[in-house]
DNA sequence: AGTTTATCGATAAAAAAATATCGATTAAAA
DNA sequence: TTTTAATCGATATTTTTTTATCGATAAACT
């Protein structure tokens, strides 16, 4: 039995099955966004190189993660074919097919989700919302509705939904995982600030605002630390 | 909102100069949450080993990363005093003491961000906004002023503002985060789906919504496919 | 008091990820 | 047509991160 290792379902140490790994998976979505926008400026090939300028990674890191969704391979002196690399790139992020999802907590940030537009070219579909407060249940937000919570696990099995993003308040968030598996959904996104317990089974990706917010305050007492040091910066 | 970027500012190859790996950093709040909780039911020392079963990692791991927080020095067969603990990871991670913070761009998730009580828990105040959009100029959001955009420069001079957070469409955000710069901004929050560039100098971190979903789905796939495969599931 | 056991902390080993090297290839230039 | 230079792709190396090992220590038990 393969437990998860790293917290809340976002192990640091069991390896990808496919190969792929995490950190990898994660600059996908910045290399197809980045090749979107050279499409549209009309450019047909584009070299590791350049990415990688672009994206302030090394060349070699760029044609590695690629080698795992590149079918075709590209061509020396000129580089991949810009569009073939897109194709490759929304099948293996999914984004070429739309997985409906259900989201529980339609509160401010849910709101914010669910009239968010923009989750289709991720190939995600909110379908409906679930909550708890009477004030919300039956209202639509962005033609979405919202239901009482309660009717959340039958729709989600009359639905097949498999996908289920959490926008709670911290404390009830473990509740609301807790009856999403027991639907049947399989992959939680989880924007509550709560260390959820899953299966190991459940695929869980928790948004952390607090962990993104450690990261960058580490880097700004770096770099004022440096400041008060009297070092140069904008170093370009 | 739809985020995404993952990479500008955030190489995976750079050494964090503080000896901390970005991993751990991002463990850290998952800590402090969970010593939080223990705290409160009254619990006064933990170890290692019950930190690492409930946060799915491996007590060394556990261990390993403590160590860069703690002052003191955990206790053979009981463990570490988690008041200490909570101390030393809030001073490690910056949330004792608030840092300052301007936001660009008041629509829905720049709205939901500013209403947002919790950021003062990760050492956060969001004290002003700026918008381009004359219906959202001179209101206020959860008791927040939002300013012309014109103004966030001298706002942020004015102020010693050093951390700045981005909420626009990402077709603004390059633009924003220039203007952001040149204030004297020396950390991004970046929520905008776009490929920032910054000088090196410049701390940024981008809340990449695309690149969360692509390792969930990534994770969901390779859930169906053991499925389909007649694998069994909920290991628990 | 002496023994046992859980736990720490340091160091060593292993695993994973990023980066470097280099021959092969192909477009463009001479 | 030959040479040159940019780039790929595979393999090797290095670096980083995680995990394992193990002696030391302090609480609990006998």
């Amino acid at each position: 039995m393969d437990f998860d290792k790293s917290y809340s379902g976002e192990k640091a140490s069991v390896p990808q099955k496919s190969g792929i790994s995490r950190a990898a998976m994660q600059r996908m979505p910045g290399y197809l966004r980045y090749l979107k926008e050279k499409s549209k400026d009309g450019k047909e090939y584009i070299s590791s190189v350049a990415i990688a300028e672009y994206m302030k990674l090394s060349a070699i890191c760029v044609k590695k993660d690629l080698s795992f969704a590149t079918s075709s391979s590209g061509k020396p002196k000129v580089g991949f074919n810009i569009k073939d690399l897109i194709n490759d790139l929304e099948k293996l992020l999914g984004f070429d097919n739309i997985t409906d999802a259900i989201l529980v907590g339609a509160g401010q940030l849910g709101k914010t989700l669910l009239s968010y537009t923009g989750f289709s070219n991720y190939g995600l579909n909110i379908v409906a919302a679930f909550d708890k407060s009477p004030v919300l249940i039956n209202t639509k937000i962005n033609g979405k509705s919202v239901y009482d919570l309660d009717e959340m696990e039958s729709f989600v099995k009359r639905n097949n939904i498999y996908l289920g993003v959490i926008t709670v308040p911290g404390q009830f968030a473990q509740d609301v995982c807790d009856h999403m598996v027991k639907a049947g959904i399989k992959a939680i996104w989880n924007f509550a600030p709560a260390n959820l317990v899953v299966p190991s089974s459940i695929a869980l990706k928790n948004e952390d605002m607090a962990a993104s917010l450690a990261v960058l305050s580490n880097k700004l007492k770096e770099i004022m630390k440096n400041d008060k040091k009297g070092n140069k910066r904008n170093d370009e």
